[in-house]
DNA sequence: CGCTGTCTTGAAAGGACTCAACGCCGGTGG
DNA sequence: CCACCGGCGTTGAGTCCTTTCAAGACAGCG
C-alpha cells in the first residue's frame, strides 16, 4: 500500500524517485495510540514529528485556567506537529481522538532533507503554511460566525479533507470526536453543540449515526457555514525550479 | 541603521556574513503604504513578500457574507506575507493600519535561499510557525476567554512583541489600531470594545491617552489575559547543524 | 449487571450584540 | 479664521445567543 505522506505530497506537483525514496525510508518507524491517548504532550520537546498514517487526532492549547482550546483536527497524511522540527518545544500538544498508526519522523532526518533536498522542504513548509491557513479560517469562524455556522463549515472542511485521502464517500464519513470534543473546538459548551447538532439534523442539512456523519444537503450546508476550500489550497502545484 | 529582518532572524542564533549580505539585498526595495491603504490584496498571487520595516500591519479573512476577521497584527522585523511565498495564493489580506514602510522581497530571491542557504531557510520557516503558534494562541483567546481576558491577552503579547524591537517603553507603546479593528480582531463589536477598555481603564490596569497605551499593572493584566509568553518562542535558538 | 462515558433535556442567568444617537476632534475649504 | 464634515469614541436600552447548573437517558463494556 502507498505510504500516505507521498500521496499527500504529490498533490502539489510529482516528486522524483529519490526524494519518495527519501521519504519512504524516514517513516518507516511506526506506533499506535489508543483513544484519548497523548501522542506528543504539551511543552514538550520531541525528537521526532508524527505523522498521521491512520485514526483522527487533535492538537490543543491549555488556557491557564486550565481550559482546553482544539485548534487542529488531523487525519491520515498530515503531520501532525512537523512545526516541533522548527520550533524544538512544543506549545501544543497533540493527542488521538480514535485510534492512531503514527509514523515517528526522526528530526535528524528531516535536517537532512533541508540540507539535500530545497523542493522538499518547500513543500513540507507549505504543509505547516496549510494548517496555518486552516487556523485563520477557524478563528475568523470563531470570531465572526455563529455556533451553527461553525459546525456546519467544520463538517464541509473534513468532507473535503477526509475526501482528498478517500475517507469519505458520497458526502459522509466517520467523525469520531465527542461532542465534548467539537465543543473545545468551536468554542461552545458540549450542551450547546449537542443542541445545534440536533438543529442541523432536524433541518435535514446532516444526519448522524454514531460516529458516521452524513452530509443529506452539502450546498446547503456550504451556504450556512460560508464555506469555500479555498483555504486548504488542496490541489496546488509547486513549481520544482 | 541595521535591517530589523537580520536583527529579527539573530534572535535565534548568530547568522554569517554572507546570510546577512543575502538578507540585506533582498531587502532593499522599499514602499511606502499610508494607514488603512491595502499592502497585499486577497486573493492575489504577489511575486514578493511584504517586510515590514516601519508601522503597524494587520492580515485579515473576509467571510463570505463580508464580515472582516483580522488574524494577526504585524510590527517592524516581521513578514507580513512570508506564506505567499510557498502557497503563491493569498487567502487572507495584509492592510496598513498606520502608515507602514515595507521592503518588498521578489520570491525569486526567496526560492534562491531555499536553494543555497538551508540553515537561513529554517530560520524563515520558523517566523511563518510562530505566526501559526500565535494563530492557535488566538484561538485559545477567541474559544475560551471572555472579551476582557482577550484584549488584557493582546496588550500582555504586544508589549513583549513591540518589547523586543525597541518599540515598548516602560510597558506602553503606541497602538495604532482603532476599537472597530481591535473587535475585528478579537471577535467582539466596537460598542464592546470600548466598554470593556472603559472597565481596563477603570480598574487601574491600563491608562490610554490617544494612540498611547500605557500597562500600569502588567503582572494583573497578565493574570486576567491569561498571558505566557512560551508560543512566541521569542529567544529560541536554532543550532545550525 | 452495574459502571462510566456520552448524549439529551430543562430552566435560569449573563455576556455580548444591535440599533440608535450623541460628543469630540482634526482636517479642509470657503 | 471659522464652519462644516467625516472618522472615531461613547452611551443607553432592549434583545438574544450561549452558558451554567442539574439531572436523567442511553449504550457500550468489563
Amino acid at each position: 500500500m502507498s505510504n500516505p505522506l507521498i500521496g499527500r505530497l504529490e498533490r502539489h506537483g510529482p516528486l522524483t524517485d529519490e526524494e519518495k525514496e527519501v521519504l519512504q525510508r524516514i517513516t518507516s518507524r511506526t506506533t499506535i495510540f489508543g483513544p484519548h491517548e497523548t501522542i506528543v504532550p504539551e511543552g514538550s520537546t520531541p525528537s521526532h514529528s508524527s505523522l498521521i498514517l491512520d485514526g483522527f487526532a487533535s492538537r490543543h492549547n491549555h488556557s491557564l485556567d486550565g481550559r482546553r482550546q482544539i485548534t487542529a483536527f488531523h487525519v491520515p497524511g498530515d503531520f501532525a506537529d512537523l512545526h516541533s522540527f522548527v520550533l524544538k518545544k512544543m506549545d501544543d500538544g497533540v493527542a488521538a481522538v480514535a485510534t492512531c498508526r503514527v509514523a515517528e519522523v526522526a528530526h535528524r532526518d528531516l535536517k537532512e532533507i533541508t540540507k539535500h533536498f530545497p523542493h522538499l522542504t518547500r513543500v513540507l513548509w507549505h504543509t505547516t503554511l496549510v494548517d496555518g491557513a486552516v487556523h485563520r479560517t477557524w478563528l475568523t469562524t470563531l470570531g465572526r460566525m455563529d455556533a451553527r455556522a461553525r459546525l456546519a463549515h467544520f463538517f464541509c472542511e473534513l468532507n473535503d479533507r477526509l475526501g482528498a485521502v478517500g475517507l469519505a464517500n458520497d458526502d459522509s464519513y466517520e467523525l469520531p470526536a465527542t461532542q465534548e470534543e467539537l465543543g473545545d473546538a468551536f468554542g461552545m459548551s458540549t450542551v450547546h453543540v449537542n443542541r445545534v447538532l440536533q438543529d442541523l439534523r432536524g433541518d435535514g442539512l446532516i444526519t448522524s449515526r454514531g460516529k458516521l456523519l452524513i452530509i443529506n444537503d452539502l450546498a446547503r450546508l456550504r451556504e450556512e457555514g460560508q464555506y469555500s476550500p479555498d483555504y486548504l489550497h488542496m490541489d496546488q502545484k509547486l513549481e520544482r525550479d
